[in-house]
RNA sequence: UCCCCAGUAGCUCAGUUGGUUAGAGCGGUGGACUGUUAAUCCAUGUGUCGUUGGUUCGAAUCCAACCUGGGGAGCCA
């Protein structure tokens, strides 16, 4: 590339009096009568952006320069100088200026240098990347999923990617979105006036996923240590600041470990890649302790430095109740907790992020496992102060006996789990996994308060634009 | 999906207890000023008042349905 990042200049990579050019966008452009305009220019590659200082003397100055407004694109080359002026270290003292591309009607443009509402950024979301928000999002966003990455890798985990079609639908976790390419408006009928799905690309029903961990628990039975990051699709007519139709989720999954050592990996996990936001994106986080939420930075801090809180389901039930707290719904042993619980336990009780272990197996999956009280199994949540519950997780049922007794006890096929069930007839270990939102880790992190604003094109009931 | 709230200029909002010509700030534009920091100052334009029906002599204002957004709940990650 023959052109600089506005982040390589802003820290200091390039010496001062270097011929430098920079590409990108205009953000603000002010005008001084000594003779100079001041173009703020971002590229995306970190928060600030940068100032060129623009002499009058540059033949397009008063029919280009002058023109120019947030949103034009532009090429500026010219020596790299220490500013004079105060809010910057480094600043361009332009030669020439290029306008790549003009904002047609800047009257209407919709990213305008001023203060927009987050909701109205959402309509936008071709050019709402433009803005500070959302470019600190994205960025905060990518060091989340490489820093998610890396720490997998260091601990001698594998990426595991699994399917996104899925033809069994015995996934169990919420409503599905079918994938067919049946002609909707002549279906091919069974005799009995049922739809034929055996016309249908795959000879049978599919679906798109809702977890990948039944699959990636092939390959903890075989390479010990993996996980999947990638898109998870729930066809539930949700409308909340809190959920996606299609959202990003880790799942990692663990040979010959408990639930204990689920807890302590998913501690591990979130400590260290909160550490690499505040390390590598200070400037974003900067940002949004200032105009998003004060204690953005500070909070993470205190995530890091304590350590988790565990508790037994049942002692958690214990202490709802006697909190003496009047919840809108009543706490007794049995209880799927809702939100004012886990918060309570959270934010009031523990005040720090909690581990909340071994449920009641009626309100838990099938796959989770039987405890010896043989009322309980090894199911955990993670919640945290401010969010609620952030990663749910479970030491899977080895045994393929007491797995067939609750496979019947919930109604459900042996067939349709006959490969799941070969994992426990073929070499059966103990292990564990969990499953974290991911976009619900970036919302915790940048404190945003809406989902939709962390993913770049957000899907949900009727949001499927762009 | 349920409950509550909102929908007025490019944006953020005020206003109208139903009645001739609907306002402000910001943004844009023009100018002043300045090594400036979405700067400051002056000037300036802009509106099917969410959609569709209904009530009424008359609706942006009242009513209904719908759409969209927000807050909360359920479901969940």
């Amino acid at each position: 590339m023959t052109h600089t990042s506005v982040a390589d200049l802003l820290a200091g990579k390039h010496q001062v009096g270097e011929q430098v050019t920079v590409k990108g966008w205009i953000r603000t452009r002010r005008d001084s009568k000594a003779g100079i305009s001041f173009l703020a220019v971002h590229d995306g590659s970190c928060f600030n952006p940068i100032q060129a200082v623009v002499p009058n003397k540059l033949n397009n100055y008063d029919n280009e320069i002058l023109r120019l407004t947030a949103g034009c694109s532009v090429a500026i080359t010219g020596n790299l100088v220490e500013s004079q002026g105060k809010g910057q270290s480094f600043e361009i003292q332009a030669d020439e200026v290029t306008v790549i591309g003009w904002v047609e009607n800047p009257d209407s443009y919709p990213m305008a240098a001023k203060r927009h509402s987050i909701e109205y950024l959402r309509e936008y979301a071709h050019l709402r990347p433009r803005t500070n928000v959302i470019g600190a999002i994205t960025r905060v966003r990518n060091c989340l999923s490489q820093a998610l990455h890396r720490f997998f890798h260091e601990q001698g985990f594998y990426w595991i990617s699994t399917p996104i079609i899925t033809a069994s639908d015995c996934e169990g976790a919420g409503e599905m979105f079918r994938v067919s390419t049946l002609d909707f408006a002549n279906l091919p009928r069974t005799e009995n006036g049922a739809v034929d799905f055996s016309d249908d690309f795959f000879g049978k029903e599919a679906f798109l996923t809702v977890s990948g961990q039944l699959n990636v628990e092939t390959y903890a039975c075989a390479l010990s240590k993996v996980y999947t990051f990638g898109p998870t699709f729930r066809a539930e007519n949700s409308n909340t600041s809190r959920h996606l139709a299609e959202f990003w989720m880790v799942e990692p999954e663990i040979a010959f470990a408990n639930l204990d050592d689920a807890a302590e990996l998913a501690e591990k996990m979130l400590k260290y890649v909160f550490k690499a936001v505040l390390d590598e994106r200070r400037d974003d986080m900067e940002f949004f302790a200032q105009r998003i939420q004060k204690d953005a930075i500070t909070r993470l801090e205190s995530f890091i430095s304590q350590d988790f809180a565990q508790v037994d389901y049942t002692d958690a039930i214990d202490i709802l109740i006697q909190s003496g707290r009047k919840f809108e719904y009543p706490v007794q042993w049995g209880i799927d907790m809702s939100s004012e619980h886990e918060r309570y336990l959270a934010e009031e009780h523990f005040k720090s992020p909690v581990v909340v272990k071994n449920y009641p197996k009626d309100i838990k999956a099938f796959y989770m496992r039987m405890n010896e009280d043989g009322n309980t199994v090894a199911a955990m949540d993670v919640l945290a102060p401010g969010i609620g519950e952030i990663i749910g997780g479970s030491q899977r049922e080895e045994r393929l006996d007491v797995l067939d007794a609750r496979l019947s006890e919930m109604n459900l096929n042996q067939e349709d789990y006959s490969w799941y069930r070969d994992l426990r007839r073929y070499g059966t270990v103990p292990h564990s996994g969990f499953g974290l939102g991911f976009d619900r880790l970036v919302t915790y992190v940048t404190g945003m308060q809406n989902i939709r604003d962390v993913i770049p094109f957000p899907r949900a009931p009727r949001l499927a634009d762009y």
